[in-house]
DNA sequence: CATTTATAGTATGGAGTCGATACAAATACC
DNA sequence: GGTATTTGTATCGACTCCATACTATAAATG
């Protein structure tokens, strides 16, 4: 087996670690964690259940009961789509987004900055992964909206070219379900 | 948040979602397929349960349960310890060989193998990530025998210099609880 | 050597994940 | 307008996971 593939396995194993302590530190499981994170940074045409059980690969229902426990925590809020009624759009609470202050990615953060590798190279390694990473799960590919082929920027702000609709600055930053294109 | 903890934390998901949907293939979950995995790569001092849990950060108790789970799947066994009768060895059946033979990780092996990145830097900047994390969660290192500073080579074959033991070739390529040193 | 302490593993109960299946409601397609 | 698809929910069974308590063995300490 490849040595990356083995490293891989096992960074992965650390995080999953680290996402499991930082909930339980909060009472909570790590898939709990893990959608309120996603949250935090889906954009308007991502913040809804199918989305995270496409990002997360679990099923529209396990995701339904995560939502039920994460909304009975007083975290996630329910609104209804003003175009689409079946659809609903999920919101962080100010409790949620508390929660999230203190992530463990902070810790990494610093990790990071500490490393005996340049920095740039390490991203674009970790991006061309991911991007291969994606293409073999054969899955969305959940990248970030302003580097999405359907992005357009105009005169004053932006418009999504798939919808037709205008995004708010901040939506740009964010990850979207809908993405295509092929550097992220 | 810096960008490559952010596509660490997309990393991580796509990695547990291949482990989740290899796992599901065969009727597992995926703490069934990292331990078996685990156990594929784990050396004479580490095929515990106690280990186990130490890997994954999980308790005793649930990784008892789930070696139970897996005794009875027949793909995994449990032997005594010829020295300390409170240990169990967990030995995996020629069913979870086969099992783990057609893992997600070859397809993984390809996806690196076809990246436009070079593969030493690539395995460099891994593995620094890999030492940073671990030193983050303050927890046991689990690197590969022979890079051990308690590794001891010697006329025919290699010795533990923390317990004395002869080591089988085979084993000094396995991970080990025990490690101890700078650069795995 | 006897007592104490630490270590390795198991048993049990409760909350929650997760997939499978079935279902309801709304939209898309023709 | 009728059918197919999409989105989300409800329910059941197997399993994870933690907390707690417990047994057995080994190590440390006097």
């Amino acid at each position: 087996m490849n040595a990356s593939t083995l490293l891989l396995e096992r960074l992965s194993a650390l995080i999953h670690q680290s996402v499991r302590s930082e909930a339980a530190r909060h009472g909570l499981l790590p898939m709990h964690l893990q959608v309120l994170s996603y949250l935090d940074r889906a954009n308007q045409y991502s913040d809804l259940p199918i989305a995270i059980a496409e990002y997360f690969g679990v099923t529209r229902g396990t995701v339904s009961q995560t939502l039920t426990v994460l909304e009975r925590k007083g975290l996630v809020a329910r609104d209804p789509d003003a175009h689409d009624r079946r659809r609903v759009h999920l919101r962080l609470t100010p409790a949620a987004r508390n929660l999230l202050a203190d992530s463990w990615t902070r810790r990494v953060d610093e990790t990071l900055r500490d490393l005996p590798v340049e920095s740039d190279p390490l991203e674009q390694n970790l991006r061309a992964l991911l991007t291969g990473l994606q293409r073999l799960n054969g899955q969305q590919a959940f990248g970030v909206c302003h580097t999405c082929d359907h992005f357009l920027r105009e005169a004053h702000g932006a418009r999504c070219g798939l919808t037709g609709e205008p995004l708010a600055e901040e939506q740009t930053f964010k990850l979207c379900r809908e993405w295509t294109g092929t550097t992220d």
